[in-house]
DNA sequence: TAAAAATACTCCATAGGTATTTTAT
DNA sequence: ATAAAATACCTATGGAGTATTTTTA
């Protein structure tokens, strides 16, 4: 028995479905011959008679019901997976812009963003480095969206998350602002490096 | 986003988890050039980086691990539809003689075994026509496995199967012997014809 | 006789192979 | 220098198309 062909399988759910043919080669947008041929090969592929003919009547044998049923969930599952993969490259689009202070800008920074190009090969990143004033500035001041920073932050106007794994020998933390929304690269960002606090 | 293809998911599956083109290679049969192409292909269908390179390591990367996540659901749903269509196809081979007394034999066995004949194409069927007595006699004596007759029987040594949807006019019962086990393609013809007492 | 499916053929894309080059330890 | 992956190129098969025949209601 040949190895399961997720093509074939969609093409018998359709014609199992439309009880036809014809109708079947309509929604696939493909010739009427094109599924005889490729039903008939499952049929072979899988040593298995998966229709029988009542005149012009299609019907599914015993065994190509069950075969039916097991469409639906393996396609419940390819679906599942496919919208996850539809939702991972919703994610990876847009620029990110990140600050950092010169000790975690020289020693996090790259290690940071080159995992997180790996994982987002299409987020266009820069990094801006500066000094911890000018970076806490610059977020304040909307010039930018997130930064790590060595020194301890005290402003009621920012977000400020501790990242326990990657210290090095201060404790450094990730700052953004209270009122604006994230965009979505940043939050791709944050996911990564901040777990839920 | 090209639609799923499981050849793909299977190739990346095995290099996923042997962390190694050349090791996929030979636990599948094929040349590494062959892997290195179609997984290529298959980050070009799904439009999304599967792997990055780490020196001479290959690491999934975190829609890589969703991806791999999926794919064991995605085969463990498969191999149950492929088992399931080994097991059929078990069933669907050897030779079954039904017996039948002359008003079952004409009016019911060749629908019966028209439509076991479709679901059980495989399975070699020969139909042996005779009154009662003559049936009974056979199956005692383990010249016939099955029959379909007419007449109440009153006999000790035989199960005796009413077969309540098919009657025609009067009760019709499948009888066989209580001592010997049935063959595979017998229990496969009364699994259709007799729910189970 | 008018539909639906099967068959025959042709064509192209894809998967696979071998040989070779590139890369990284 | 060596082992592994990438690339280049070739071949064969499978899937799709059109044209046509067969089947059955």
């Amino acid at each position: 028995m040949a190895p399961l062909n997720l093509n074939h399988l969609r093409i018998f759910y359709a014609v199992a479905k439309a009880q036809s043919f014809s109708k079947a080669a309509e929604e696939l947008f493909v010739s009427q011959p094109s599924l005889s041929v490729q039903i008939k090969r499952f049929e072979q592929d899988l040593e298995v008679k998966l229709f029988h003919q009542v005149g012009r009547q299609i019907v599914l044998t015993d065994i190509g019901e069950k075969v039916f049923l097991y469409a639906q969930k393996v396609f419940s599952v390819v679906d599942e997976l496919e919208h996850h993969l539809q939702a991972y490259k919703g994610l990876n689009q847009g620029r990110l812009v990140v600050g950092a202070s010169t000790t975690p800008g020289t020693y996090m920074l790259p290690k940071i963003l080159g995992q997180f190009k790996r994982n987002f090969p299409a987020i266009e990143v820069t990094l801006e480095i500066g000094n911890s004033k000018e970076i806490e500035e610059k977020i304040l001041n909307h010039q930018l969206e997130v930064a790590f920073v060595g020194e301890d932050v005290i402003e009621e106007r920012l977000h400020i998350v501790q990242v326990p794994e990657l210290m090095i020998s201060r404790s450094i933390n990730v700052i953004y602002l209270k009122d604006v929304a994230l965009s979505v690269p940043a939050v791709a960002l944050l996911d990564k490096k901040c777990p839920p606090q």
